[in-house]
DNA sequence: TTGCAAGATTGACATTTATCAATCTAGCAG
DNA sequence: CTGCTAGATTGATAAATGTCAATCTTGCAA
C-alpha cells in the first residue's frame, strides 16, 4: 500500500488513536485494489468477511427485496462502510457497488474484531463512528416517514446546497435515477417533484440547480438539524 | 432501588462484563422512578442527560415535524434506550412517552461517558448494542422503502404471530393507531389493508388476529430475515 | 345497567405516487 | 459531424394512500 494511503487511512477517526502495533497489524492483513465502475464488491447476506474502506471514487449501498430495488446510502472518501456487520460477525444487510472507478481497502473482518478486542481505543473510536452511523440512520426514517417526497427534495436540495458551499446555484453529485431510489421515489416522480419546487425558485437544468428564493424554499422546506443536520 | 432491580439491570448484555466496581458506580448515580401512561419522558431536541432503562411497562419512542408525528420503534423491558445519544453527548433525535404505566431507571449519561471511558468491557458491551440498534433501523428502512403497507403489514403480523409463540391465533400487543403510525400509514388504511390481507386468510377481531393460511399468507409476505429477523 | 368517550371502521373523495409508453436530450464513439 | 444510447422528461392512466365525516364498537365509569 502507498504510503500515503496508509496514512490517509491512519487520519481516519476509527484509526486516529489505536496504537501504532495495532494499526499496523491491520494493515498488514489489508490489501488495496482498484475497481472499474458498477462492480458489486458485497452482496446482501453473505457473510462479513471484510471491513471496506474506501480511498477514492464512490460507493453505492443498496438493497433488494422481491424484485424491488433501493439505494440506501452513497460512501465516498474516506470513509468505512458494513462497520456494524464486521463488528457482529453478521450478514451484510446492504449490497455494496462501485460508482465509478474506485479504490477500496480490504481488512478482513477476523482481524478488525481482533484488535478491537485489544485495543480499547479503537473499540471507543468504533462506538463512535457507529452512534453517529445510527444517527444518520435514524434521521434518514424521520426524512422518509415525517414528510412528502415533495419536501424531501427540497431538503435534500438545501443540504447539498450547503455540502456544495452555500452558493445558489450548485451541482447535484449523483445521477437523477440515484437521488429518486434515495428519496424513496421513482424517477418519474422526481421529475415532477422539480417541477413542483419551481414555485419556490428552484431552477434545474441537468444536474445543475439554482435556488432563486433561498428564503422561500426555506420556508417550504422547513429543514430541522434533527433531521438534516448530518455533522451530529 | 430494590436488589431484584438492580440485578435484572446487571444481567442485560450491556452490563453483564462490566466491572462490579463500576457498575456500582452508575447505580449510585442513578434513580429509579415510577411513571403514569402518557408522560413524555424526554423530548427531541433536548440534551441528553440520561440513559434510560425500561424496568417495566412500555415506552414509546417518536418524532414530529411540521405538525406530523410518527411512531419510530416501540421500548419493552428490560432495555435501554437513547444510547447513541448519550454516547456522543449530542441532542436526542427522538421522544419518548410512556405507553403505560412504567418503571425507568436513569442514568446520568455522564457517568455512562465516564465509565465507558475506564471499563472497556463496557465499551465492548456498547459497541455490540450499538451495531444491533443500527441493524435493526436499517432492516426497518428496508421495510419502508421495499415494500407496500400491505406487505408490511403482513410481514408485521408474521414477526408478531413468531414473537407471540408461532400459534395461528395472537394478541397485537399496540393499539392499531399506533401499529398505523409504526408502519408507515395511517389508521384509515390500517384498516383497509387488515381487509386486504382476508384473501391471504387473516382475520382481525379487535386485537386478536388468526391467520388462516399460514403458507398462502407467508406466500405474499415473503418474509426475509434480512429485513425481518431482529436476532441477527 | 346505562351512557360516555376513545378508538376503530367505513364510505366518499382528493391527493399522491407508480406505471407504461412515448418522446426528448446530452454525451460520446466512430 | 453524425448517429447512437442511456438517462431524463412528459403525458395518460392506474393504483395506492391520505383526508374528512359519519358511524360503529368496546371498555369503563357512574
Amino acid at each position: 500500500m502507498p504510503d500515503s494511503e496508509y496514512r490517509d487511512i491512519r487520519k481516519l477517526d476509527l484509526f486516529s488513536q489505536t496504537a501504532d502495533e495495532h494499526f499496523s497489524s491491520l494493515m498488514r492483513g489489508a490489501y488495496v485494489q482498484n475497481f472499474p465502475a458498477q462492480i458489486e464488491l458485497i452482496t446482501e447476506g453473505e457473510p462479513s468477511d471484510f471491513l471496506h474502506i474506501v480511498l477514492s471514487g464512490s460507493v453505492d449501498l443498496f438493497s433488494e427485496w422481491n424484485g424491488r430495488a433501493a439505494s440506501m446510502a452513497t460512501v465516498r472518501p474516506i470513509s468505512t462502510f458494513i462497520l456494524a456487520a464486521t463488528i457482529k460477525d453478521a450478514p451484510y444487510l446492504m449490497s455494496a457497488r462501485t460508482l465509478e472507478k474506485s479504490r477500496i481497502a480490504l481488512i478482513p473482518s477476523q482481524d478488525v474484531r481482533a484488535v478491537f478486542d485489544a485495543d480499547s481505543n479503537f473499540a471507543r473510536a468504533i462506538v463512535t463512528e457507529l452512534a453517529q452511523c445510527y444517527r444518520a440512520v435514524i434521521k434518514a426514517q424521520k426524512d422518509l416517514k415525517l414528510r412528502t417526497s415533495l419536501e424531501r427534495l427540497a431538503n435534500f436540495l438545501l443540504r447539498q446546497q450547503r455540502h456544495a458551499g452555500g452558493g445558489a446555484a450548485f451541482e447535484l453529485d449523483l445521477e437523477k435515477r440515484r437521488l429518486a431510489s434515495v428519496l424513496g421515489m421513482t424517477p418519474e416522480n422526481l421529475s415532477r417533484a422539480f417541477k413542483g419546487l419551481q414555485p419556490y425558485g428552484v431552477v434545474a437544468k441537468g444536474s445543475r440547480v439554482t435556488i432563486g428564493d433561498q428564503a422561500d424554499l426555506e420556508r417550504f422546506a422547513k429543514p430541522n438539524p434533527l433531521i438534516d443536520d448530518f455533522s451530529t
